[in-house]
Order: structure tokens, then C-alpha cells, then sequence
DNA sequence: GCGTATCGGTACACTGGCGTATCGAAGGAC
DNA sequence: GTCCTTCGATACGCCAGTGTACCGATACGC
């Protein structure tokens, strides 16, 4: 993923003709790295420079300001939180979806603790937050219940359903805050099993 | 320079004696009050001591820097997030939990906000905000749950029960993601009747 | 090839907060 | 009433980050 580890030593660092949607991926991956791992407010316009080998003026010529730097950053990644999941029942699903954000909550987790806070105070990172990681996320988890519904594994109107995607996003959040690391995959496998499946009243026992 | 920038006190402000329980209470309010409003990053000893009116050298005297002010604050005004509450039903005491939670909600979300993703960078940090926050929250929703085994209203091995505290306080910290918006009583109100009570096996219409 | 635009890199002035030092004044002890 | 402590206030040096300006180098269009 990291582009880096294959600049072992050039003389100086080659010249770069413009900054190609390619190189504009490398800039948005350095940042978001950076956000995951220091959080929103510890990010710096020299410290993205550094790390992706440019200078600052090309920073700001082409983004202008860090807040429009991180959300085009947001807009310019937009990678599926989780992949598309049908394995036939809404209790394979969730439990599909939960091993994939734990296996993935090296990347995304960290992400939305980052920006959470900046983004109740900026519209614009807020927008762009919950467009890149909320709405996907939330609208995935929302296809497995109206699915799972459909198949009639669980009443239409089933008044649990609207807060499935909530449950486990919110349990993701605060988990750290309980056990001081974030929700791994089995943490959240159990989560399902134990809460969100009965609190649709599937068993804990369905396939 | 000269002191004709500024001319903000008509009355000479009193000078204190000495920093009694009383003053650092005082101390201690502001800065919570500053990091609800703006976040951990930008609280300064600088806001704090103007705020306060008081100079920098008094908060540097007492407490040395910024990361033991805000334990201290933390430490000492350990305030019940939740009453004492005993309805005498679990679906009850959890109705009224999530009143005065959201009663409250503008206390100690944006605190919790405002110091997750500090807490999770500073161990010192992260302990005092579960020993103020966090763990008596906890602490009195799994101790409505234990009583509610007692009573026999869910069976003594429910394996959603050790599962409530962080669905109530998931939801309090995703609300905002999703909607904007601090978790309000109505919403709260809503999760609990049709998600916590159902995953617990408690029907929504128990009283 | 050659010209030009844009790059990476650096220097600069500016701002804001940190932490220290110092000072006059007021409170409290006696 | 006097002395001594501690306060509030301010000035200072320091550092880090911002955003601009300028440079030589170089990839690309023609």
C-alpha cells in the first residue's frame, strides 16, 4: 500500500511533472494515514509535505487549506468500509460484515475517532465524513436488514431494524473508551450474537 | 505594550489569597466548560487563565501543564453522569437512565467527545476519564441489569446483559455522526424500548 | 530540441501558545 | 499595624506551524 518503502535513496528526489490523479491518491492515503495515527488536530501542512516528499507551495496550490485538503482527501478515497455481503440469511450477513470491520478496524476505526470531534465542528469535514465512511457503511447494514426483511426472517416493520447500523457503529466507537483498545472481530461477533440478533429476536443459534 | 489596547476592567479584580476548594472548583468548571465547547486540542492554559482571571503562573504553580489540569479537573468533579436511580423494573430504571442522560446531554457527551480521542493517546488521560465518566455510568447500568436478574426479569446468565452499557453508551457516541446531532431523550427513549429491552428479551410494552 | 509551466525545496515573516521570570498588590497570620 | 506569602498580571524567549515568495530543476507540449 505504502508507496515509500520504494524510494530506497535516489540522489535527490525526482522531479514530478503534475500532480496526476495517481500522485493525488498518494497524497490522500499520507494524510489519511497521518489522521488515523495522530488524529485531525495533530496534522500539519509540513508534516504532509515531508512524508509525501513535496513541497508545502504545491500543498497549497492545490488544496489551498488543510480542512480542504483532509475532506478532499475523504472524497477522493472513497473506499467501501465493507465490501458487498449477501450470504443468504441477515445473521450470516451481520456476522460477514463485523469480521470484515474487524479486520479492517486498523483503517477505518481509527479514522472516524480522528475526525469525529473536528467534524461536529466543521459542516464541510461533517458532509464528508459521513459521505465517505458513515453513508456507505450505514447504508450496507441497512441492505442486510431490508433483505433480511424481505426474505421474512424478521417482521417489515420490525422496530429494532432502524437501529442495527447504529448498535454496531456505535459499540465500534466506544469500545475504546471501555477496554482501552478498539472492537476487534470477536468482540463484535459476540456483540452481534449476544444483542443485535436478539434485539431482532433471531436466537443466538441462527445459521 | 502600553496599556492603551486594552481597558477591560472598570473594577480592579479582587486578588485571591490563596487557591481554596472552593477556587478550584472553579478552575476545574471552566476548563470542562472549555473542552465541551471547543475540544482537548484547542484548550489552552492561556484560555483557561483568561477565563478564570487569573494568570498563567498560578495554573503552572498549581498544576504544572495542561494534560494534569484536565485530570485534575476530571478527578475533581467526579459528578454523577447518572442519578441514583431504582424504579423497581429494569425496563423502567433504563427509561429513566436514558431521561436523565439526555437530560444531561449537554454536559457530558460533548466531555466524552471532546476527550475520546485525547484519552486514547494519554494513559493518564484515558484512566481519569473512565474513573470520572465512564466506569460510574457503567458501574449504575450493570448494576440495573444485576438487579433486574435478581428479580428474576431476565435470566441471572442473559447474554445481552453484559452488552447494554455499551449499546447505550455506543449510541451516545454515534448519534452525532449520524444525525448531527447530540442523542436526545426521544432517541434514546426509542433505542431502549426497541432495541436494548428486545435484545434483553423484554418485550417493549413491559412497563 | 526548446520553451514553459509546474514541480520539490527552502527561506521568510507572522502568529499563537508554552513555560519562565518578575513585579506590584492584596490577603492572612501574628 | 506589620510582615510575608501568594495572588493576578504581564513581559519575554522559545518553538512549531502557517501561508507566501522565490529558486533551480525537470518533465511535457509543441
Amino acid at each position: 500500500m505504502s508507496p515509500q518503502d520504494v524510494a530506497p535513496e535516489p540522489a535527490h528526489t525526482p522531479r514530478r511533472s503534475k500532480i496526476t490523479p495517481e500522485r493525488a491518491q498518494e497524497f490522500y492515503a499520507a494524510v489519511l494515514d497521518m489522521l488515523r495515527e495522530s488524529g485531525y488536530e495533530a496534522l500539519t501542512m509540513e508534516g504532509v509535505a515531508s512524508r509525501t516528499r513535496c513541497g508545502k507551495s504545491t500543498l497549497y496550490r492545490q488544496w489551498g487549506s488543510k480542512p480542504e485538503l483532509v475532506v478532499a482527501a475523504l472524497h477522493g478515497t472513497r473506499q467501501a468500509l465493507l465490501p458487498h455481503i449477501d450470504t443468504g440469511t441477515l445473521a450470516g450477513d451481520l456476522r460477514e460484515a463485523v469480521r470484515a470491520i474487524g479486520e479492517g478496524s486498523g483503517r477505518d476505526t481509527p479514522l472516524m475517532h480522528a475526525l469525529s470531534h473536528a467534524a461536529l465542528q466543521s459542516p464541510e469535514l461533517l458532509c464528508a465524513l459521513r459521505e465517505a465512511l458513515i453513508l456507505p457503511a450505514l447504508a450496507a447494514i441497512d441492505e442486510m436488514v431490508r433483505r433480511g426483511a424481505e426474505r421474512g426472517e424478521i417482521p417489515a416493520d420490525n422496530p429494532a431494524a432502524e437501529f442495527v447500523s447504529a448498535q454496531l457503529l456505535g459499540v465500534m466507537r466506544v469500545r475504546p473508551l471501555l477496554e482501552g483498545k478498539y472492537a476487534d472481530e470477536s468482540y463484535l461477533t459476540r456483540f452481534v450474537e449476544n444483542a443485535v440478533l436478539p434485539s431482532l429476536g433471531l436466537g443466538a443459534s441462527t445459521p
